[in-house]
RNA sequence: GCAACAGCCGUCC
């Protein structure tokens, strides 16, 4: 237990390669590895590239009496998703299903930030609906990562109306929300929406903050609105803001 | 206790 701890805490200490160098040191000596040990090096390898390593690791802890848990699938599966390995991440998916293990919102966000980042839309849209076949509510995340791979595949139009659904469905939208919005008007050149929704934030009482800053800003200054552009950097520095 | 979301820039090709 305390070795999970101090792993847990070298890896949030950026200190990856001594984590695992830990990890299999305590393995070779037969220390009783916990869940939390097993997924935080999962994690840590999901996020360093080493998505195969993590494979390993979770194929492991099935024959040693720590059965992977949903927190297991969704680093593999979100490690899987984020490098377009999405069949796997699928099947993982199918997996973990299969295992009787309760998928959760988060699996099922990691699935449809995946698929729609790759331009999946289709199973995208099919993922969503069967989380809420299962009465699993989408979350902030959840639609957030279909309104941007709509934004992305350029459906601005088509993530329009799914923010309404969001909204319909007493999901609050938040800054992140309000950016990849913004994000989809400005490659639509829809400037002039897009400062609808500047301004319908505000009045929702978020802040945009300096994603939502330097998404309406580059996105003037890319089609030579310059005088605009700046004065949206000038009016973010007042506010207190420091831009990247 | 541990997993999921947005922009620009930089590195590589």
């Amino acid at each position: 237990r305390s070795y999970s701890i101090l792993i847990h805490g070298l890896i949030k200490a950026g200190c990856a390669r001594e984590t695992y160098e830990l990890f299999y040191a305590m393995k070779e000596q037969g220390c009783v590895l916990d869940t939390l040990a097993y997924n935080t090096v999962i994690d840590g390898f999901c996020k360093s590239g080493k998505v195969n390593k993590a494979y390993q690791l979770l194929e492991e802890m099935k024959g040693k009496g720590h059965p992977p848990t949903v927190v297991t699938y969704g680093s593999v599966i979100d490690g899987l998703a984020k490098i377009d390995r999405l069949d796997e991440a699928y099947m993982l998916f199918e997996e973990a299903k299969s295992k009787g293990i309760e998928l959760n919102v988060v699996i099922y966000s990691s699935l449809i930030d995946g698929f729609g980042k790759v331009g999946r839309i289709d199973e995208a849209y099919l993922i969503m609906e069967e989380m809420m076949q299962k009465d699993l509510t989408p979350n902030v995340y959840t639609w957030n990562c279909l309104l941007d791979a709509l934004v992305k595949a350029e459906e601005i139009n088509e993530a329009l109306v799914c923010f309404q659904s969001m909204k319909d469905l007493k999901c609050p939208p938040n800054t992140i929300t309000y950016s990849i919005l913004i994000n989809g008007l400005c490659r639509a050149r829809k400037f002039s929406k897009a400062f609808v929704f500047w301004q319908e934030m505000q009045k929702q009482g978020l802040s945009p903050n300096v994603v939502t800053y330097t998404t309406m800003i580059s996105g003037l200054a890319k089609v030579g609105n310059i005088s605009e552009a700046s004065g949206l950097f000038e009016r973010f520095k007042a506010s207190g803001g420091i831009p990247d």
